[in-house]
DNA sequence: CGATTGACTGACTGTCCAGTCACTTATACA
DNA sequence: TGTATAAGTGACTGGACAGTCAGTCAATCG
């Protein structure tokens, strides 16, 4: 069926919506993301209907790279909390744009609430490995998803610290689950 | 001096860009918020010299507002985190709008690091409120910012889930102090 | 090898909007 | 009451940008 789609060229796309949206917010230029991205104008629309739509897909595919980071070889290990909070932190660290790109788009209204909460999901699978910690903690009568939210909340910040003062970027590594330990326990 | 500037018409503004920026996001165009503020475009631009002017100024505006309506009559009783919790949540659940334009704003790039900067240390005025609690607790350690930051993110999580589920609202409320105290204590 | 399909290109268009400006009107003060 | 000053007005402009489209090119298949 003719020339087919390239994953590559989506790739490049998505890459380099993340670059520009890091530098100029959701406000960057779909003809600017195409060019860092090394395809026409018209091509970032044959891949994406709309520039809502890219928005939208970026989002999820960031989740799920979070998700994927940080529950990398967590899921078998009989004490959970802490090898996940290392990978999550290592993730943010070492992709802060990603990280700032997602808290954008997470407020922004270029996203539907239909999507936001596919995203939602796709985070449970991170916070569903806290399942034992959580299920004989003293959050156990509080509903799940304030739970996660909060973990969350938490993680966020520690991410915050640790990127704006690399310098103590451990010490905030371990006052964010320390912090995150007294409150489930 | 001539004609003086109307502080009504200031805060006409202030209060159209929240209405408008909660319908429509940072891009509600300048010439609806005139026209719902019952001002000329042009008005606009003698009370703030540009967009960004006005959404600084708004971001501010905001935080004192909510960190006002917090510490409201907090300021010399003994055990104050209850109290503080309550009259924070009261204001989340009064003006959801205005929380979520300060959360637009937060992230956006509208707003310079250094206006940024200002926000937090309106926000230091709510936090100091915990110093008694915080100072012989858990966290005693961590930095105050950290501790500050934590908090604030514990307490916006709580605001989440009180408006997204109002039956629950006072259910919530209770959860997030509580996980919040174990979290200090 | 055609022939067909659909990806690829980038100049172009229609729309939207921040900010301006020539003019009008209200206020302060002499 | 007259004059100076600055606020108020809204049609207008210049620039930016999402998305289109007519034409080109490459992969697949009979």
């Amino acid at each position: 069926m003719a020339r087919p789609r390239s994953d590559d060229k989506r790739n490049a796309i998505l890459a380099a919506a993340v670059r520009a949206i890091d530098r100029q917010g959701l406000r960057a230029p779909t003809a600017l993301i195409a060019k860092d991205a090394g395809v026409a104008t018209g091509s970032l629309f044959t891949y994406f209907e709309t520039k809502s739509a890219l928005f939208s897909e970026l989002y999820l595919e960031l989740k799920r790279d979070m998700v994927a980071a940080a529950t990398e070889g967590v899921r078998t290990l009989p004490e959970r909390l802490h090898p996940l909070w290392s990978n999550w932190m290592r993730w943010a660290v070492r992709f802060p744009q990603k990280r700032r790109v997602l808290a954008q788009l997470e407020v922004s209204d270029e996203i539907t609430a239909a999507t936001l909460a596919r995203g939602h999901q796709i985070m449970e699978d991170l916070v569903d490995l806290l399942g034992p910690a959580h299920a004989h903690g003293a959050m156990r009568e509080t509903p799940y998803a304030f739970v996660a939210a909060v973990v969350n909340a938490v993680a966020e910040t520690t991410m915050d610290f640790m990127l704006s003062d690399p310098a103590n970027a451990e010490r905030h590594c371990r006052a964010g689950v320390e912090a995150l330990s007294r409150m489930l326990t």
